[in-house]
DNA sequence: CCTTAATGCAGGTCTATACCTGCATGTTTG
DNA sequence: CAAACATGCAGGTATAGACCTGCATTAAGG
């Protein structure tokens, strides 16, 4: 089973400097290390580390141009999280919001 | 900001035991300390520790009756996370199948 | 009461990992 | 080709945290 690996990609997460580093990729895909480093509070190993670390669970893809190393976002881990994990959390709220877009659309013309 | 509290609720979340324990929470409100060691591979006061942590980050509530603790779920910091986290990285997908609702609905009649 | 049961509290160990420094490798460009 | 640049690789340390054993505390029930 895939458990193993969901267990990975929460552990992933499960540091700012990561969640930071996904998000700045999130904004702009295709950054180098370089320049995800700039303005991080972190020697450029630890973010190689990091990245690594991403890049093993699959939430980022990696292009080498080159001497340059460029960063891809893979939203399918996260996403994967949100199915197995949160969703199932959440339903009762998912299944109120349902109601309240049918009433909306109902309510509409 | 809640930042801190965001990331103590990822911590939380990155250990398979803590997921097995809000699993089982979710399945069956308001059970004691025993029930949920029960079966699980670990020592009682390890179970503690982690009931505490989930305590901690509001993921979990307790209630005393007599002897007894009795804990529930709390899906309000998961929400959190989920809405202030994962649907950012998701929305091109939430948008496509919302997309594809909409076309399913106005192909229903 | 006195026994049994449910839990708390206090350490102690051991592994994971986050972070760093120092040096090596490969690529561009004047 | 040589200097400058982007990154890799190899350790080394230190803190966090996951897990345990042992004993103390409080409640229930005969």
């Amino acid at each position: 089973m895939a458990t193993k690996e969901i267990d990975k990609v929460f552990k992933a997460l499960a540091h700012p400097g990561r969640r930071e580093l996904l998000d700045r990729l999130h904004a702009k895909n295709g950054q180098t290390l370089g320049e995800l480093c700039a303005g991080l509070a972190m020697a450029r190993q630890s973010v190689t580390q990091h990245l690594g670390l991403l890049e093993e669970v699959n939430m980022i893809s990696v292009n080498w141009h080159g001497r340059e190393k460029r960063h891809y976002f893979n939203p399918v881990p996260i996403h994967m999280i949100y199915e197995r994990w949160i969703r199932k959390f959440d339903r009762q709220r998912l299944d109120a919001l349902h109601n309240l877009t049918g009433k909306l659309e109902g309510a509409e013309p």
